[in-house]
DNA sequence: TCAAAAGTGTTTCTATTACACCCATGT
DNA sequence: ACATGGGTGTAATAGAAACACTTTTGA
């Protein structure tokens, strides 16, 4: 039995979710695009499996991304060349450069998640699928945790962490709701003293992570629909 | 690299919350309690695999019953045997009698979760870590999800679904809030029409599950609110 | 008639939303 | 001065919590 590690790394660039794609030097889906990821090996543990490839694969340097399992794809046929099962792993980070130097590193490029969503063929083996499982999860978890700020290079101002609410959830929030949500909740953020002078405008301060992990009370996100009883459709 | 799937089979029997364990006749950890599961086969996914091992071992009918990944365990040492990576899951069930037929199954049974969790070493390899951690996916599954009407066997009263939610967060709910809460909910509940008549008191209308499978607005733990002693009318 | 369980009403409190308005800065 | 983004105040609304009270049944 074959196990793999398969990699969701997003980030947000000029206000825009983006992943990190590799384009496939080998057969299967040769010259096609894929996730960063690969083969465990017999001493490692799947997050170190994970760590490992995104490294190798991507230039990138691990410490600074959130990483956290997905799920496993486990279907029999879902990899051509035989019974592969994947452990798929979702990363968040802030916007780095990708080093474009080293072999395996050569192919790596941020993809707007906008523009590979819609292009069932783009991606090989049932990396699509993980994709949009993997976004799925991303958006929920900013509500109940703290993970948000994994997007922001820190220190960061309370505008940079809104608005990657409002990328990753695709609407606007009322900046000065949001701001009294992230500063009541607990040890969510913490204050540098320093702030930010942009060219015009107030500057703001600086805050970097807090040692929370889970956010409470959640910041829910529905909020600009009309939510009365009304038969939503059913997610599933 | 070996590839197997453990359960963490959960269900409620006398308001106290149950985990299905066997006894394992095999080396290594012979004699030990464990989690029901087994190798993954050649043409099967990880969701197959659970759902055999569980009527394999178990004797159990897999379709009564809410199944689902939780995470995967993949310390190389975890296993004895040399390198063997789980995929847990978490499976959520009526209280079944457990058919003590066959082979397989003859030394499965429930047993209280808190009489399992304060023993470091009843359980076999990491099983005392899986057990844990599905415990809290259970526990925060139930606040954002419908997944508590899997512990009932339908159809149910709304006091059925309320003890699954005080048994698994080992609280006290008030009944009449708890009542508004689940009712309001968009599709988590479908009245049947029927009631269930017990000896003494007013007969409570049942239900069955609604097709939801979130529930808007979530049901939050927290209020750690202890309920007054008696009834209202005992002090006249 | 009483105990027990279901169900309703109501008050209090807190969070959310929408939005008006003030503050601090660069040009 | 004024545009721009940061930040506070507040009224309307919705939900959560606590608990008194009413309803419906079996014994």
């Amino acid at each position: 039995m074959k196990v793999t590690v398969d990699l969701v790394i997003l980030t947000i660039r000029d206000d825009e979710l983006h992943v990190l794609l590799i384009e496939r030097g080998n057969e299967p889906y040769r010259g096609c695009q894929a996730l960063p990821g690969g083969f465990l090996r017999p001493g490692e543990t799947l997050e170190h499996a994970a760590r490992r490839e995104l490294e190798e694969e991507t230039g990138l340097d691990a410490a600074l991304l959130h990483l956290e399992q997905l799920r496993a794809y486990s279907e029999p046929n879902r990899d051509p060349r035989g019974r592969v099962i994947t452990m798929a792993f979702l990363a968040l980070g802030p916007d780095l450069p990708i080093p474009q130097a080293g072999t395996d590193a050569a192919k790596a490029a941020w993809a707007p998640v906008s523009s590979v969503l819609p292009e069932p063929d783009l991606l090989a083996f049932d990396h699509l699928t993980i994709l949009r499982d993997a976004l799925e999860r991303a958006r929920s978890q900013l509500e109940y945790t703290t993970v948000a700020t994994a997007f922001c290079p820190e220190p960061f101002t309370i505008s940079d962490l809104r608005k990657v609410y409002e990328t990753v959830w695709g609407l606007k929030l009322d900046p000065s709701n949001f701001r009294r949500k992230v500063t009541r909740a607990d040890q969510f953020l913490e204050a540098t003293g320093e702030r930010r002078f942009t060219e015009p405008g107030r500057p703001a301060p600086l805050y970097r992570r807090g040692p929370a992990q889970l956010l409470h009370p959640p910041l829910l996100r529905e909020g600009h629909l009309a939510r009365r009883h009304t038969t939503t459709s059913a997610l599933r």
